[in-house]
RNA sequence: UGCCCGAUUGUGUAAUGGUAGCACAGCAGACUCUGAAUCUGCUUGUCUAGGUUCAAAUCCUAGUCGGGCAACCA
């Protein structure tokens, strides 16, 4: 597995473990089930699970189920399943926040004992005039000097459900002059009346973040808490909490989310494509969700190999996508399978070819790896090609057929096209060619060179096929920092449905099976395949020298 | 305006006081029964100004630019 890069979190780590502060390394992936994971998590999951992995520690899925008016366990199964996908195993390791439930009230009582917390009952809206701005000191809240046991009496009627939401919260006692607003005696508690999908109706109390986040990760010992660069400024409160609690006190370090370009990572925005029916739900291949990506065709060790590509910094960056479907086409250049299927079909009748036969050829599935086995293609006296690989006026450097020019067939016959048929308008319509029966297979016993080799597809075998061809989801390279709506730069041709002509033995594919369509690109059989009805994807285009003359 | 964080070719990263390297992208060529893959070569970079040092991308100071923080979200 491709998790052998450093960074500076693994120097961290070195570090801990030559001076002996640490001897296993414990991490953790701590999502909220309340969105399916993308590209972004999947960064953050490479680095959770491979660290653990490269240092032989342990890294807990958990799921930070504090918040029941957000979260779902429609999300719970996806989350698992797509780290799965991904190749990380938590083993026995999974948590959930709301399993420490009753710990987290302990440690709030404890806190509110030592003096550190006390109920509050300002609205939401002096709660923040209170709290200030940032370059302005905040204001105490008469609560703040209530007595221990007031609090404590008070906290206790909270959980006992005696108070609507929002009448009272139970806030830390820090300091409301602080320059971080987070330590300006942050909420800490509060009331929700919600049933929970782990604890029903126990709580009517929630522990916040920044209060839940930290003990979770220190009641599992985790070693090196990961996360991203905008809880850096919790930091300070996440040490308070243990420090004051005396409690075991693992380190956060923060890295820097990834951002791709042409696409959005947001968790809302993601949501509101799906809501509006923008994108054909979570899954679609156009998402940046790692359930649309699968079943775009991307594979898990390409997605890994790009993770550990990009590497973990603190740096703010914008990666271009480009590097991502640099990945996939590597990955998916040595395993799938070569396949032949004319997306733009002309017709071309090989005159020479007897009206009625047909043969079978034997074509590698893989032209550098011969253990990958062979499979037989049907030709026939009428066959289809890609309409751009005929021009009647042929560029300069234009390799392929034109009038009087000679190419090859894939593994079947050198052609000479002999005729342009045009309808009415001057559209064509069909070729006509003959071919060179010594030629057989593909080369002539001449040795005469054919610079031009073509795909195609027998017109009486062929079989029709339903074919998405994906591009990016928006226009813009960054959507997020536009400054009007985001979906203002949605890409209007970012799904082109067309109908192929496939080799025949390409209908049984079963979902998810992945083939390089020669000359085209990497596609896979979407769930809606059937043999009946076969549904391709178009996962990535092959790469195109600049030179290729249209 | 207060605090915190960051800045290395077009993009993403490495170099931890000692030759600025790698990948992607781009360009050129070789090879090729995929204009793919593969192979070869090339272009482009340390935000600025001072300082410390024999030596600075690296350490210090100031500035510039970018980002984050003011949910009873995570």
């Amino acid at each position: 597995m491709s998790t052998l890069n450093t960074n500076f979190i693994h120097d961290i780590v070195d570090a801990d473990l030559a001076s002996g502060k640490h001897t296993e390394i414990v991490t953790r992936f701590p999502p909220e089930p309340n969105g399916y994971l993308h590209i972004g998590h999947a960064k953050a999951i490479c680095l959770d699970f491979g660290t653990a992995l490269k240092y032989g520690g342990r890294c807990h899925l958990r799921f930070d189920d504090t918040n029941p008016t957000a979260e779902d366990t429609e999300y719970v199964e996806a989350i698992e399943n797509d780290v799965r996908w991904l190749g990380f195993d938590w083993g026995k390791h999974l948590y959930w926040a709301s399993d420490y439930f009753d710990r987290m009230y302990e440690c709030a009582v404890e806190l509110i004992k030592l003096g550190k917390a006390y109920v509050c009952d300002l609205s939401v809206d002096d709660f923040k005039e209170y709290r200030g701005v940032p370059h302005l000191p905040g204001k105490e809240p008469a609560g703040r000097n209530r007595s221990i046991a007031e609090n404590l009496d008070l906290f206790g009627r909270m959980k006992n459900g005696e108070f609507a939401d929002g009448t009272y919260v139970l806030r830390a006692k820090i300091d409301m002059n602080s320059p971080n607003l987070h330590m300006r005696d942050p909420a800490i508690y509060r009331i929700k009346h919600a049933h929970h999908h782990n604890t029903g109706d126990k709580w009517c109390i929630y522990p916040m973040y920044d209060f839940a986040h930290c003990l979770e990760d220190s009641i599992e010992g985790v070693t090196h808490s990961l996360c991203t660069l905008e809880f850096e400024v919790h930091r300070p409160l996440y040490d308070w909490i243990l420090g004051t609690l005396k409690l075991y006190q693992p380190r956060q370090y923060e890295f820097a989310r990834l951002n791709l370009t042409y696409t959005i990572m947001s968790k809302r925005k993601l949501l509101e494509l799906v809501k509006e029916n923008l994108v054909n739900g979570w899954d679609d291949p156009r998402m940046p969700t790692i359930c649309g990506m699968r079943r775009r065709g991307y594979t898990p060790e390409s997605v890994r190999a790009f993770c550990t590509e990009i590497g973990i910094t603190k740096t703010e960056s914008l990666t271009d996508v480009a590097l991502l479907e640099y990945h996939v086409r590597n990955d998916l250049n040595e395993i799938a399978p070569r396949r032949m299927a004319v997306l733009d079909p002309l017709k071309v009748v090989i005159t020479s070819y007897p009206d009625g036969r047909s043969e079978e050829f034997e074509l590698p599935n893989h032209p550098n790896k011969p253990e990958m086995g062979v499979r037989t293609v049907p030709f026939s006296r009428e066959i289809y090609i890609e309409r751009e690989d005929f021009m009647e006026e042929p560029a300069k450097k234009f390799f392929r057929l034109a009038p009087g020019t000679e190419v090859r067939l894939r593994g079947a016959y050198l052609v000479t096209c002999t005729n342009v048929v045009k309808d009415g308008t001057g559209n064509i319509v069909e070729l006509h060619c003959t071919h060179d029966p010594e030629s057989k297979g593909g080369n002539a016993p001449d040795g005469r060179k054919v610079k031009g080799t073509i795909h195609w597809v027998s017109a009486t075998h062929g079989i029709k096929a339903e074919v998405r061809l994906y591009d990016r989801l928006f226009t813009s390279e960054n959507p997020a920092a536009e400054d009007d709506d985001f979906k203002n730069h949605l890409n209007p041709d970012s799904l082109n449905v067309i109908t192929g002509i496939i080799e025949p033995g390409l209908a049984a594919a079963k979902a998810g099976d992945k083939f390089q369509f020669e000359r085209i690109g990497y596609f896979c059989a979407d769930l809606d395949t059937a043999a009946s009805k076969p549904v391709f994807n178009r996962t990535v285009g092959l790469r195109e020298s600049s030179t290729k003359q249209a």
